[in-house]
DNA sequence: CCCGACCCTGACCGATCGGTCAGCTACCAT
DNA sequence: ATGGTAGCTGACCGATCGGTCAGGGTCGGG
C-alpha cells in the first residue's frame, strides 16, 4: 500500500509539482481515502522526502566514490554515474529541479543542493575556471531535461547519447 | 504600478513556483493590497501570462528567423539566439521549466512547448537522428539550468561560455 | 464646486488546502 | 468466543486559497 501511494505521488508530483498535487489528488490516483495517506505518512512532506531519499542516497554514494578521485580523473565516472542516476530516477529528478529552491527550508531535503554542488565540482574536474563551472552546470541541467523531456528513443540509446553529449559539453570527447 | 506588481510576481514565481506564490505573498512584496492586484489583473493567471509573453514572443521571433535557414545552417544562430534569450529572461525561463507541464492546460501559454520543440529542431540541425535530438534537448536544458543556477561569473563571460558549451554539446565546436 | 474617472482597499465569500479523530472492519493468537 | 492490533475511512477542523464587492481617496476638466 505504501508502495502504491509512493508511486501515485511520484507521478503527480512530477507532473504538477509538490504544491500542485493535493492529498485529494493522490488519494484519487491510488485510489484510497485521503485519511489513509496520513495513516501511512505523518504528513504530506513525508511522502516527498521518502520519494527523494533513494536518489539523494544514490547521489551521495556517487559523490563518495568521486571524492576518492582527483582532478580530471573524476570527470568520466561523474558523467556515467550521473547519467545512470538520472535515467533511474528521472521522475524524481523532475521534482528535484522544479522544487529545488524550497528544499532549503526542509532539513531532510536540504542535503540535495550541496550534493548537486559536489557533483558539479567533480564534473568540472575540480577546476575553478568559469568555463569548467558553466559546463558542469550545463551537463547537470542538460541531462536532466533530456531525460525528463519526451525524446522518443530506446533507453540504452538514450543513455549512450547522454554520456557522449555530456563528454562533448565538458570537452572530454575521448574515453 | 503594474510594473511593480509584475516585478514582484516574477521574483516570487521564480523562487516558489506559480502555485507556491500566493496573491497575498505578491501583495506583501509590492507592497499593496491583494485586491489591488486583482484590479490591475483579471486573475492570478493573467499575471503569469503577461510575465511569460515577452520571452514567448522572443522565442517565436527567433524561430521565425531560424525557419528561413535549413539544415545545419540553423544551428549557430539557434545557439546564439537561445543563449541571448535565456540570459535576458533567466527568471522567466525558470518559471517556464518548473511550470511546463501545466502550461498545456492554458491556451495563452500552450504556445510555449511547441515553440521549444521548434527551437530543438533547429538546434538539432533538422536532423532526426537520436544523437542530434538528445543533444538539442541537452542544450536547451543545460543553458537554462546554468543561467538559473547561481554560477558566479560576469554576464559576458557567462554568455560566451554558454555558447561555447552549447556548440561542443552539439558537436559544432568551430565557428 | 462638482463630477466622473481612475486607484486602491478592507471586508467578505465559497472552495480547497493539510491535518485530526472516532470508529469501522478484518484478521490472528489466545 | 474474545481481546488486540493493523488498515482504513467519513466526517470534521482551522487556515488559506483565489476572487468579489461596495466604498473611500485623489485627481484634472468643465
Amino acid at each position: 500500500m505504501r508502495r502504491h501511494i509512493l508511486d501515485a505521488a511520484l507521478r503527480l508530483f512530477a507532473h504538477h509539482g509538490f504544491k500542485g498535487a493535493s492529498l485529494q489528488d493522490i488519494a484519487a490516483e491510488v485510489p484510497c481515502s485521503k485519511a489513509s495517506l496520513l495513516y501511512h505518512f505523518a504528513e504530506k512532506e513525508a511522502i516527498l522526502t521518502e520519494l527523494l531519499t533513494p536518489p539523494a542516497e544514490g547521489l551521495s554514494a556517487l559523490n563518495g566514490q568521486l571524492d576518492a578521485l582527483e582532478g580530471s580523473r573524476a570527470v568520466e565516472p561523474a558523467v556515467t554515474g550521473y547519467v545512470g542516476l538520472a535515467m533511474q530516477f528521472h521522475l524524481e529528478l523532475k521534482i528535484i529541479f522544479a522544487e529545488l529552491p524550497q528544499m532549503l527550508g526542509h532539513p531532510a531535503l536540504a542535503v540535495i543542493p550541496p550534493a548537486v554542488d559536489r557533483l558539479a565540482d567533480a564534473l568540472a574536474g575540480r577546476s575553478r575556471e568559469p568555463g569548467a563551472l558553466v559546463s558542469a552546470r550545463m551537463v547537470i541541467g542538460g541531462v536532466a531535461v533530456a531525460v525528463a523531456g519526451g525524446v522518443d528513443v530506446p533507453p540504452d540509446v538514450m543513455r549512450d547519447e547522454l554520456i557522449r553529449g555530456a563528454r562533448r559539453t565538458l570537452g572530454h570527447p575521448h574515453s
